[in-house]
DNA sequence: AGATTTGTTTAGGTTGACCTAAAATATCCG
DNA sequence: CGGATATTTTAGGTCAACCTAAACAAATCT
């Protein structure tokens, strides 16, 4: 009987830890949007829970338990988003949200029962990994686009009929447009993504179907 | 921007009003589980922002505002119990739980795509009438058990393969079988329900396939 | 190394929903 | 009618999650 503020700040600190490493307080504030002295009380917490260490100006670190409560979070949000998506005809930019909410208040039956219906998916709508119920979850080399060398390319399956709801549905993941030049910022290459439609195609490790295609470029070609 | 709290109150309320008539502040308390000074609190609040009529001693009545939305949440309540049946395979027996949390948090889109994906239903398994976005609600004649004919014959629907399960559901529901005896302790005559397989047939104005069903017997019967 | 900048924690306060215990106010009944 | 009984409200407190402002500690720059 985890609150559900305090799933999110697992949720948070998995996401931090896996793209930047090292999850200071400040920057737990920053991705909660909460004043420092909140995330440092939920980090106490955490801690004397053991579901993090601490060490503190050094960032905190999800312990096995942490990591795992983390993992049941996130497989409930990318199952949920499939589920939106795929049986209820939700548009990309719609499943984020709703699942935002959802994914705290449904039961493992309901997961089981998603999950079923679902052929026990192993990725959700946008080629991330759906973390299984052990907590286990196999990130492959390449998973993200930041990880692309310059001028591969990934192709994003399709979304609904609408390119632009797509697009401004990836852009609230942080990949595309905006957010993906700062994304890139921190990969082997920089520069902008162009974006344009393109037909089926191998991605990621998976074939889709797809009209909508992500490529990258090095900065000089752009 | 109601909490779940607040939507949690305005449901029971209603339900109250629907069975009862007047709504004391004690009865919603003990309905809700939670101390007197606790409803006494919520209700004064819900005064303040028009949503009750409270005259102290007399009891509580919900304003056209307080009803439309305390239908809302009924709405979503028996929408999701059907969808989860319907379109999860849940038993009977767990739909209830499920919907309770979820019906806080599911926005209106959600409650629009599983409203047309089950044909624009008006009444949930149970045969209870589901309110219109618009917050009407049609409650037919004979609608509920308790205001049965010593009698009355009213069948309900098919829950699972195991019947014990749905009585136990009915039970939660304050139907069947030893709630049964408490509802209908008000209503028009005295005495037990007995419940045994049928076939099927029209229920409360609706052909349902069944084989379960629940007959009203006038005490001296029983 | 010392001072500034940056990041972190502590101290103290607010809010919503709950609680218990005590006080206030109706209702009921002889 | 007036007191016993029941209901309702007030008063004061707890807890979780947030806040701001101030204190403190580390890192960084010259």
């Amino acid at each position: 009987m985890f609150s559900q503020a305090m799933q999110d700040y697992l949720k948070a600190i998995y996401k931090l830890q896996e793209q930047g490493g090292v999850v200071s307080t400040s920057a737990l504030a920053e991705a909660m949007g909460v004043a420092a002295a909140s995330a440092t009380g939920m980090v106490k917490k955490f801690a004397s829970l053991r579901l993090v260490r601490h060490h503190p100006y050094q960032g905190v670190v999800l312990s096995k338990a942490g990591e795992k409560m983390a993992l049941e979070v996130i497989r409930h949000h990318r199952l949920l988003e499939l589920y939106l998506a795929e049986a209820l005809g939700y548009t990309w930019d719609k499943v984020h949200e709703e699942a935002e909410r959802l994914e705290h208040v449904i039961s493992e039956e309901f997961e089981e029962k998603i999950f079923e219906a679902l052929g026990r998916p192993t990725r959700d709508p946008h080629g991330d990994p759906i973390p299984a119920k052990d907590g286990t979850l196999v990130v492959a080399e390449h998973d993200r686009l930041s990880d692309l060398e310059p001028g591969a390319m990934a192709v994003i399956r399709q979304v609904s009929d609408s390119d632009a709801e797509m697009l401004r549905y990836l852009g609230t993941r942080g990949l595309v447009p905006d957010a993906a030049v700062e994304v890139l910022d921190k990969a082997p290459f920089n520069g902008p993504l162009t974006v344009k439609t393109g037909e089926t195609a191998h991605v990621l490790g998976r074939e889709v179907a797809s009209h909508i295609r992500v490529e990258a470029r090095a900065a000089d070609e752009a």
